[in-house]
This record gives C-alpha cells, structure tokens and sequence, in this order.
DNA sequence: GGGCAATCGTTACACTCGCAACCATTTCCC
DNA sequence: GGGAAATGGTTGCGAGTGTAACGATTGCCC
C-alpha cells in the first residue's frame, strides 16, 4: 500500500499552528516590549479586567490556562504592582484578584492595540466571512477537543483491559 | 473615554490560539507516547518524506521552524537512526537529509493517523465550509504577517528617523 | 590572491512551560 | 468531633524554546 503524503503547507493543524503563531507573535510584540508583559500576564489583566474579584482557578478557566501559569503570571503581576491580591473571607485558600491602577493604565493602553489589531485582520475579509469563520473555529475546537480524548486513550479501538482513561502520564516515556 | 473591554474567549487571536493547542496536543499524542517523537521531529520527518535532500535551512523554511529547532530535531533523529545525513558535495556548509528505513517506517505509521485526524475534524463540517475556512486561514495568515512587521516598527505612525526595522531585540528588556 | 561579509549549522544561556508533589484549608462522612 | 478525601494554590524539576554568539565555509570584490 502506498504510503499517504502529507504536504505539511496543506495539513490544517499545521496551517493552524502558523496562523496562531504569527498572531501571538505580533500582538505580543506590542505589549511585550513595552510592559515587559507575557502572554499570559497579558491575559490575566484581561480577564480580570473583566471580571475583577476572580480567584486564580477561575482565571486559569476562563483563559484556559494552566493553574501553574496562572500562579506564576498572577506572582510577576502582584511584584510589578499590577494586581491586587486579597484572601476570600469564607474560604481562606482562595484569592480574590484585582487589577490595580497600574495594572489597569496598562490595560487601557494594550486592549486597543490588541482590538486594532483584530479589526485589522478582520479587515482583510468580508464581515460575512469573519462570522463564518469565528464559527468554524467554535466547531473545529470542540469536535478536535473530543477526538484528542479518543486518540489519547488509544482510537477506534476501545481499550482492551480496564485501564483507566488516562495514560497516568508518568508511564509516557519522559525523553531523554 | 471608557476603556474598550476585551472579552477573552470571543478575541479571534485567543480563539485561534486555543484552536491550535488542542489539535497539536491531540496529534501529538498520537506519536509522542509511541514513538517518543516530539512535534519539532515530527515535522522534519513529514518535509523529509515528501522532500528527500533538502538542507536544514530548507527543511526550516519549509515547516516555517527555528533553525535551531531544526538544528536539534535532526540531530535526536540522526541518533534514533531515523535520518541520513550527507554533506553537499559542492558546498559542504550545507547538509544533505533524508529519513532512514526507520525514519521511513515511522512515517508510514503516523501519516495516517494524523491525515485520520485532519479528516474527523473536518467531518464536522461541510466540504464546502471546509475550503472556505482554509481560504481564510491563508488570507489571515498572510495579513497578520504584514501587520505584525508594521506592530514591530511602531504602529500606523511612520518612523520618524530612519531606524533600521529591527529594534534589535537585545535593548528589549530581559525579564527579571 | 587576500581580506571581509554573508551563510549554514551548532552551542550556550536564559527563560518558559507543564506535570507531579506538596502544603494549607475545607468538606465529607462515619 | 475527627480522620480521610477534595480543593486552591505554590514549588521543584525535567524538558522545550528562542536569541545571541560562535566556528566553519563560501562568495564577493578590490
């Protein structure tokens, strides 16, 4: 049997993958130089801008990320003054955040770039196309969220024993 | 003036950011756990397969990598003895690659199950929906490219002087 | 022909990232 | 009420990544 091809330039992950790349790349460009701010400080300002008085868990939800990264992102932001931390009176483990003066000025000068920049880019399609796509991502999110619980536990074929759904990652061959 | 606010999970650039993690975790979860392939190896191999004797250089430009990425991924390759290398014999700064039997072997393994995966997600939506949405990935791409040269250099405003395009990232600040 | 700039590839370094292990606190349940 | 399990958050550690500096080779140009 012939052996499929992949053209990489073709591979919609890969097309993905550059796309994202390309995007975060630029628009951290413009907060990273000049507030020294990482991705993910940028996107706790942000979603605390939002919704003030989260905890760090519900943070990490909404942005989707890593409670490790939010801890660490939430840590550089209370050092550089940017974020107020209190502790919730009823349940003494967790954080009540809050952007600060600070951290909201830098927030006033970086959103507009940030939604420049997506007006921007939106520019270059039709308002039709733009709603199409953002859809289409919606879709291909979820559907890519489900098929990554299938392949990780082993695809079509279900799991022969009774092994528990997760690989316990500790048994993935950690590389060299 | 009232600060515009960003609602994170509707940014276009977040959406696709996320977008791209889960469909590059879920692949990699397909050859990482058995072959101990990471995403940088993985990539080389399928340029490689397609494009047999190509330089690094030219592996990276092609998968858009690092060279340095490059650089390590064909040197984990080389020691796993899934690639060949040579050196060209009329510029021997460059090198010559291609994937080994083993290299070859793998390659036959997983072009399938990551060409499975393309066809799942795009089983989602309609054929039609599906071009369209790799119409626009390549017209975003390619603006967010333009635009981000145009974020690095200082914005709509043109120069004033006649600064290099560079900002020559060593006066960026390192962190901490 | 000889020196200088550009190019290919690698290495050093500083940093980021995510998982597992951990501590503190709270909740569950007998 | 008191221990076990669950939850919020942090830290240690192994590994990945990009930038700059580097050695080697080649091309340019006087």
């Amino acid at each position: 049997m012939a052996s499929p091809l992949i053209e990489l330039e073709r591979f919609l992950p890969y097309r993905i993958s550059v796309l994202a790349n390309v995007m975060s790349t630029a628009i951290a460009a413009a907060y990273e130089e000049r507030f020294g701010l990482t991705i993910p400080e940028w996107r706790v300002i942000a979603v605390l801008s939002r919704y003030p008085g989260l905890s760090a868990r519900e943070v990490a939800q909404k942005s989707r990320m890593d409670a490790v990264a939010v801890s660490r992102a939430v840590n550089r932001l209370l050092r550089a003054g940017r974020l107020r931390r209190a502790i919730a009176t009823d349940d003494r483990r967790r954080s009540v955040l809050e952007v600060s003066d600070a951290g909201a000025a830098v927030y006033r000068e970086v959103a507009p770039l940030a939604l420049d920049f997506e007006r921007s880019l939106l520019e270059s399609i039709s308002s039709t196309e733009g709603a199409q796509f953002e859809r289409l991502i919606g879709v291909l999110t979820e559907r890519a969220e489900r098929l990554s619980v299938r392949l990780r536990n082993g695809r079509s074929s279900p799991r022969k024993k009774g092994r528990p759904t997760q690989p316990t990652a500790s048994s993935r061959p950690r590389r060299r």
